[in-house]
DNA sequence: CGGCCCCTGACG
DNA sequence: CGTCAGGGGCCG
């Protein structure tokens, strides 16, 4: 569900409630959620250290112990975090509860359970997948696009789509991109012109840039949500608007399927 | 690469 | 009831 905007928010909105807290207690209702340690050992070896920092890659996110160690969170399709006081009832599949010294609590909502924990040293070698993200949408380069796009005939989509090319964006934004650059999601990435390129380069950052300002809300307002409110459906262009009308043109625009993810895009203004 | 899997819940 | 969901891993 969520993509790198989304996951930014996250970031943005809860550090200021998690940074400098003390882990107290480490509660794992679903033990296959921590991926790499045992989830007792993630329990004995996490409790009593202070968070220092949080950070996010991709769509990862790190929480840094003062120590060096730190924890890697993967929110996938359904995860959420929330900080709520400890006497607030648990929301249905809270699978991990950081309890801070404060009495705030960190929680991991997440009802399909494919979000994932884990734990490194500072020694250690990160297994988590972050160390082979590509490049941060805004450190793209014009080159490093034409090394990674124009040399394959893969769809622009699923390159989009690929976290090793590009870190962070999702299904909704590779389908927004696609369609500022004005460029269908099925062509082949080695089909772009030079121009198509330069736009693509522009679009990136700026489609990613903007919604993570949409996303910009106060704590209240995520906390109400339970750290579900992204509010960007107003500003989405062909996401989600299959058989509606497009803004630009006013042709309905198309739904269809790319690599299992489904797709919109704007027959008419997407060449 | 495409296809299938991991899961629960919302919706038609 | 079937289908779909903003993620990613693994398998041939």
């Amino acid at each position: 569900m969520p993509e790198l905007p989304e996951v930014e928010t996250v970031r943005t909105v809860l550090a200021p409630f998690v940074v400098k807290q003390t882990i107290q207690k480490i509660t794992i209702n679903l033990p296959k959620v921590v991926v790499n340690v045992k989830p007792s050992d993630f329990v004995k070896v996490v409790t009593g250290q202070k968070i220092v920092d949080f950070t996010r890659r991709g769509k990862f996110l790190t929480l840094h112990l003062a120590g060096g160690d730190y924890l890697v969170v993967h929110l996938r399709m359904t995860g959420t975090l929330t900080v709520e006081r400890a006497d607030v009832p648990y929301a249905k599949h809270t699978n991990m509860i950081l309890t801070f010294a404060d009495g705030q609590e960190l929680r991991f909502v997440d009802s399909r359970g494919f979000g994932r924990w884990w734990y490194f040293t500072s020694g250690q070698t990160d297994t988590s997948g972050q160390l082979q993200l590509g490049p941060e949408p805004e450190a793209v380069t014009l080159n490093y696009l034409r090394d990674h796009i124009l040399t394959r005939k893969t769809a622009i989509k699923t390159l989009l789509l690929d976290q090793h090319i590009v870190a962070g964006i999702g299904n909704i934004y590779a389908d927004e991109i696609c369609f500022r650059v004005g460029i269908r999601p099925t062509r082949a990435g080695c089909s772009l012109t030079l121009a198509e390129l330069e736009k693509l380069h522009a679009q990136i950052p700026a489609v990613i840039g903007e919604f993570i300002q949409f996303h910009h809300v106060p704590f209240a307002v995520y906390a109400q949500s339970k750290g579900t409110s992204y509010q960007n459906d107003a500003n989405l262009r062909v996401y989600g608007r299959a058989g509606l009308p497009c803004q630009k043109c006013g042709q309905p625009l198309i739904g269809t399927r790319i690599g299992q993810r489904s797709s919109v895009y704007c027959a008419h203004c997407q060449k």
